[in-house]
DNA sequence: TAGTCTCA
DNA sequence: CACG
């Protein structure tokens, strides 16, 4: 009796912590969609740094789509209905990412997910996020979705507690982490993105983070 | 409350 | 030099 996934090959399902997966390639046949659908939400609200509280402008560049969208300025970290940089609501969430997201936090385990913001974070290389926890959303009982595209990066999951030392984890192209329950206020972050040139995407990651944050 | 920051 |  031999599995499917024996031998060389990885699974498709990768543990990282009670409630927290890696689902290997789930997001490949969405591929196609989600890039069409990412340009449009571009085309409304642009990428740009934003600043931490601490004064610090981030490497990483974001902008939102859905019904609120996470913010971070001198006054803090929250989430707004409004885009700063246009004045006007984030663009609509295109139903390929809300479809994605939902079926994703099914196979994690996280069933009858309906989100309301999604947070995109766009790599170059030299750009990474350090070590945080999710916690500007209402209700913490809703779990995160987490979608990367283009260039692979070294994801770091940590525990509860900020000295809680990470592991680290290879995601790629169509790579989904998804964590909830025991793990959702978990530390995490993204180590320095490394230079290479992706098919699709270039010179860059483009990561897609689902959440109810209403 | 500080905080997804930087540097040693 | 890369990494933690």
């Amino acid at each position: 009796m031999r599995d499917l996934f024996d031998g060389e090959a990885e699974p498709p399902v990768v543990t990282m912590a009670a409630g927290a997966v890696l689902l290997r390639g789930f997001a490949r046949p969405y591929e196609a969609e989600l890039l069409a659908a990412l340009r449009d939400v571009l085309a409304i609200s642009p990428f740009r740094h934003m600043t931490t509280p601490g004064g610090h402008v981030m490497s990483v560049a974001m902008t939102n789509c859905g019904a609120a969208g996470w913010l971070t300025d001198r006054s803090g970290y929250r989430y707004d209905g409004i885009d700063p940089k246009t004045a006007s609501p984030w663009p609509a969430m295109p139903d390929c990412f809300a479809a994605l997201a939902r079926a994703a936090a099914e196979a994690a385990g996280h069933g009858g997910f309906q989100p309301d913001a999604c947070l995109i974070n766009r790599y170059i290389p030299g750009a990474r996020l350090s070590l945080h926890q999710d916690r500007n959303e209402r209700d913490v009982a809703h779990p995160i979705i987490s979608v990367s595209l283009g260039l692979p990066a070294t994801f770091l999951f940590g525990g509860a507690r900020r000295y809680d030392r990470p592991r680290r984890f290879a995601l790629e192209h169509c790579d989904i982490a998804a964590w909830g329950g025991p793990s959702r206020l978990h530390f995490h972050g993204v180590a320095e993105l490394k230079d290479g040139e992706h098919d699709m995407l270039g010179r860059q990651r483009i990561n897609l983070t689902f959440r109810k944050a209403l």
